[in-house]
DNA sequence: AGCTGCGGGGAAA
DNA sequence: TTTCCCCGCAGCT
């Protein structure tokens, strides 16, 4: 297949006519344009910006303001790190992952521990050094092997009144702890210990004395034990957008569950020993019933176990002591259940899309938009990235190990059947193959379909179901990935004026998505499969750094 | 203490 | 040569 996608740099791609407008509903304005992180000369004065993403995923490229405040400091969700790329122009940074529960273990709500790695590397040790606050077992990071191998990287480059920004690989992990969280839970942290250590003053004033988050609507006792977690009354307050988006979530409760309380009561009862709370206390979060509104993550399934890449699998040495308190103030109560989707930005990912899923249509399917890669062969691949042979069901809670080749099966059919829809109609009818499911070049903004001959199904359904394939996926350098998303135009948040942003729904891999349903025990239809089919392609020859 | 950016330098392909 | 990563340092919060 050819996945033609050159055009004429600094310029907009051409879209059909039917379809431009739906085109620029979803792509951001970075990807309409072709232009890459290393080019010598990038686009001038752009005419517009993207909204800032908090979660760019994928192999996708925004444009911001230079007056964006996020932009300027390179935030990201993810736990980015600096990498050197010996280029004072690009700053490059890589993904650290996430760290989880070496054991897995289930919170109360059957979620999972997903922190946010520190990026200072002795932090990070220290951090790996303490032990999961709900079963006491060691904490893990979950490197990211989102680049062929390699860490997802984020490039960001300074131009003129834009900042350009790039990614390159998908991430292969949960979402950990965004920076914001752990920033407002560790300042909220900070003002419940004062206000634990002036309890008499307080405790007469109690029932006045609320904090209360306007923005959020929300309000919870201070002092309360169940308030030491620290969390939704505590949170910044969010920007315009988020606010919006909190609001319109459908399954938002803005009155109950606005006190969050320790869902282990042995935590509870360390994390009220005052004396321990001089160093790092574990602040376990109570998972809301939308965990959006403080857990804007949807963390990736974590059941098809894969790969680790290139280097050694970090999951066997990290058991610990189960014994030692858990001393982190580290940790968040995820809810895996409802977010293995990736949404972008904190906006989307506040939105809970298990309330969303069900009103979305299918977008219209885009022809082939271009972008500045020479394209040749394309590749399925799975992602795999938390196989570990000692722990062979630690991210699997029901398939034990010997269920492999069920669900192997399973995602075979499966994933041959979301490749197949498109494919068999592709030819000659975008709308058809649309019809299904849009499958999106870069996994945001930018519809594109993929044209079937080039997935060579069987291969690509043998790669993502032989057990044998779960030897790495070495891609190849910089490889481009096409993502088959959802993507609803109707579904888009309505509160962005621009219409720039896509609901994309990507899954780390079809495996994920059986996991997924089979965990919540749906049925396993193609409604309930959004297939992220991940296609290789070959790197650009002048793809090198600037130096 | 931790985050961030810069830069030196080694390893691997 | 290119592209990784690790590491240390300094500035900042």
């Amino acid at each position: 297949m050819n996945l033609i996608l050159v055009g004429e740099p600094w310029r907009p791609l051409q879209m059909p006519a039917d379809t431009t407008q739906d085109a620029d509903s979803l792509l951001s304005y970075g990807m309409k344009l072709t232009w890459d992180i290393n080019d010598p000369q990038m686009p001038q004065e752009p005419a517009h910006f993207d909204h800032f993403r908090e979660w760019p995923d994928g192999y996708v490229r925004f444009i911001y303001s230079s007056q964006e405040k996020k932009a300027q400091r390179h935030l990201s969700g993810w736990a980015m790190r600096n990498t050197n790329n010996h280029n004072g122009h690009i700053l490059k940074k890589s993904c650290l992952g996430v760290v989880v529960c070496a054991r897995a273990c289930a919170l109360q709500d059957g979620s999972h521990l997903q922190l946010r790695p520190a990026i200072c590397d002795k932090a990070r040790l220290k951090q790996q050094k303490k032990t999961c606050p709900n079963c006491h077992s060691a904490l893990e990071l979950v490197p990211c092997r989102g680049h062929s191998g390699y860490p997802v990287t984020n490039f960001w480059r300074l131009d003129g009144n834009a900042i350009f920004f790039q990614a390159k690989g998908v991430h292969d992990h949960p979402r950990p702890e965004s920076k914001s969280e752990t920033e407002a839970r560790r300042s909220a942290f900070k003002r419940q210990m004062a206000s634990f250590y002036q309890p008499q003053k307080r405790s007469s004033r109690e029932p006045e004395v609320m904090v209360t988050d306007t923005t959020r609507g929300l309000c919870s006792p201070v002092g309360n034990p169940q308030d030491i977690s620290g969390n939704l009354n505590n949170m910044p307050a969010p920007e315009p957008r988020e606010l919006l988006d909190m609001t319109a979530d459908t399954s938002f409760s803005m009155t109950d569950q606005s006190c969050p309380y320790f869902p282990n009561s042995d935590v509870l009862g360390v994390t009220c020993d005052l004396p321990t709370f001089q160093g790092d206390v574990v602040l376990p979060f109570q998972k809301h019933s939308n965990p959006s509104i403080y857990l804007p993550r949807p963390p990736w399934s974590y059941e098809l176990a894969g790969p680790v890449g290139p280097g050694p699998s970090p999951y066997s040495t990290l058991y610990k002591d189960p014994s030692g308190i858990p001393d982190d103030t580290d940790w968040v109560h995820l809810n895996s259940l409802q977010y293995n989707v990736s949404s972008y930005g904190s906006y989307e990912s506040s939105l809970d899309f298990t309330a969303k899923y069900h009103g979305w249509k299918p977008t219209q399917g885009k022809p082939g938009l271009e972008e500045r890669v020479e394209f040749g062969q394309c590749q399925a691949v799975t992602t795999c990235p938390y196989y570990n042979p000692e722990l062979p069901c630690r991210y699997l809670p029901r398939p034990p190990a010997g269920a492999q080749a069920l669900q192997t099966v399973i995602t075979t059919t499966v994933a041959y059947q979301a490749y197949q829809h498109p494919a068999l109609k592709h030819s000659d009818s975008m709308q058809e193959v649309s019809s299904l499911a849009s499958c999106t070049y870069a996994s945001e903004n930018l519809p594109m379909p993929i044209n079937p001959q080039a997935l060579d199904p069987p291969d690509a359904v043998m790669q993502a179901a032989s057990p044998s394939k779960r030897a790495p996926v070495k891609l190849p350098e910089d490889c481009q990935v096409l993502r088959c998303a959802l993507a609803s135009p109707q579904e888009a948040d309505p509160f962005r004026t621009d219409g720039a942003d896509a609901w994309d729904v990507c899954l780390s891999g079809m495996g994920s998505v059986i996991g997924y349903l089979d965990r919540t025990g749906q049925s396993f239809n193609f409604d309930n499969i959004i297939t992220h089919l991940n296609i290789t392609l070959p790197k650009s020859k002048n793809n090198k750094y600037v130096h």
